[in-house]
DNA sequence: TAATTACGCTACTCGTTAGTAGCGTAACCC
DNA sequence: GGGTTACGCTACTAACGAGTAGCGTAATTA
């Protein structure tokens, strides 16, 4: 199971088993993983941060792993993926999602994609989650877009051959910048990848 | 220094340090990395596969960081950097610095690129070499060929202003591949990245 | 041969971190 | 109140990994 370790009993007796407390530190462990890599996050320091004691960590979760793949699940869907922002252009609803506050906003979701990456590679339980609840989720929302607009004309149906490869441009470039320079990228960066890159290579013999 | 710890003696006496050595051991080096991220690489392993001694290793390189240092120095600059290919078109001179041994091919080069990503975030010196070292030289070669293709006239002049972003483009995708899926690119998908992003994205206006 | 230095080996120190034990106290049910 | 269970705390174990010490041996120069 990727949740707790102790199911709420109904026949409770005694001192609650006080699940407000999960989200905090699961918001917590997140944060850490945005600001170090995996390896380099301790319990002791999750934690210290929470202000819980190390054995209530480990009464709600068995192992570390454990800890980061329910933080990884408690993420959950970016809020576009529900409700595709619709701004009258692809070019506002990449922007949009380029600016939505899921996962904290950009620099903090890019921080946060550079320690589940690294999480990835130290277990394949946390490299399957990864994946399936953040990656994937997140690539599909570009993938919408890109549909969206062709299915509303803005784009030639031809491009739908595409859209599977130019949907991760924006992801795969967001990242690659946190590698190439030595700080989180602008927003200008994003506009010049949507501008000179993904919309270009939708719209050949349009122009 | 990034290179080794004991200059070689001019007065040389007694047994003499072996410098042949240093080349097996950083290739070691390098493979561990390509497998592992860098907190899993131990210098116990390195030892272990090179099947030299541990004391061997500390008597070339100070620390751990020392030794990685001196191993991505050691890569040097991608072939095509020196020599660009020119094969008549754009697309096939993209295709040959894809195809290009450096780093022992395709597969090995992006799982390295991984794991010298591990390795820049445990160390700000190790993140300085890598991105000196490795990332700027390799999207510099894009970078070139990219602008040769408008120099000859085979891209509009206009797209000039493009060339540093799109030149980014097949390191991103490669580098995001592997996280999103679980296996190493295939040819097929470079290929499309070509031919479906990088060209479409320079070629606008001209069909 | 003697002197000198590199190498490989075994065994260590020391710091760090995952995970555990035990206890006093807090919070809940009856 | 009494019973029961969660929490926080301190202290621990066990493993692992960076880096070191000491010794016997190999390779070289004089």
């Amino acid at each position: 199971m990727t949740d707790s370790n102790r199911p709420p009993d109904a026949t409770q007796v005694g001192r609650p088993f006080d699940r407000s407390r999960d989200a905090l530190i699961l918001d917590v462990t997140l944060d850490l993983l945005a600001e170090r890599a995996y390896d380099r996050v301790t319990l002791d320091d999750v934690a210290a941060r929470t202000g819980k004691a190390k054995t209530t960590l480990y009464r709600r979760w068995a192992t570390k792993d454990d800890l980061v793949l329910a933080a990884i699940h408690s993420i959950g869907l970016p809020p576009e993926i529900e409700q595709l922002p619709d701004l009258g252009s692809l070019r506002s609803d990449l922007l949009a999602v380029v600016d939505s506050p899921w996962l904290g906003g950009p620099d903090r979701r890019l921080a946060l994609f550079s320690g589940l990456t690294s999480a990835a590679r130290a277990s394949e339980r946390i490299a399957g989650a990864v994946r399936a609840e953040v990656t994937e989720p997140y690539g599909e929302t570009y993938r919408r877009l890109l549909t969206r607009a062709i299915d509303r004309g803005e784009l030639s149906a031809e491009m739908a051959a595409r859209v599977p490869i130019v949907a991760d441009v924006i992801p795969a470039m967001s990242t690659h910048y946190l590698t190439a320079a030595d700080r989180p990228a602008q927003r200008d960066f994003f506009v010049a990848v949507i501008d000179d890159v993904v919309l270009p290579a939708l719209q050949v013999g349009r122009g």
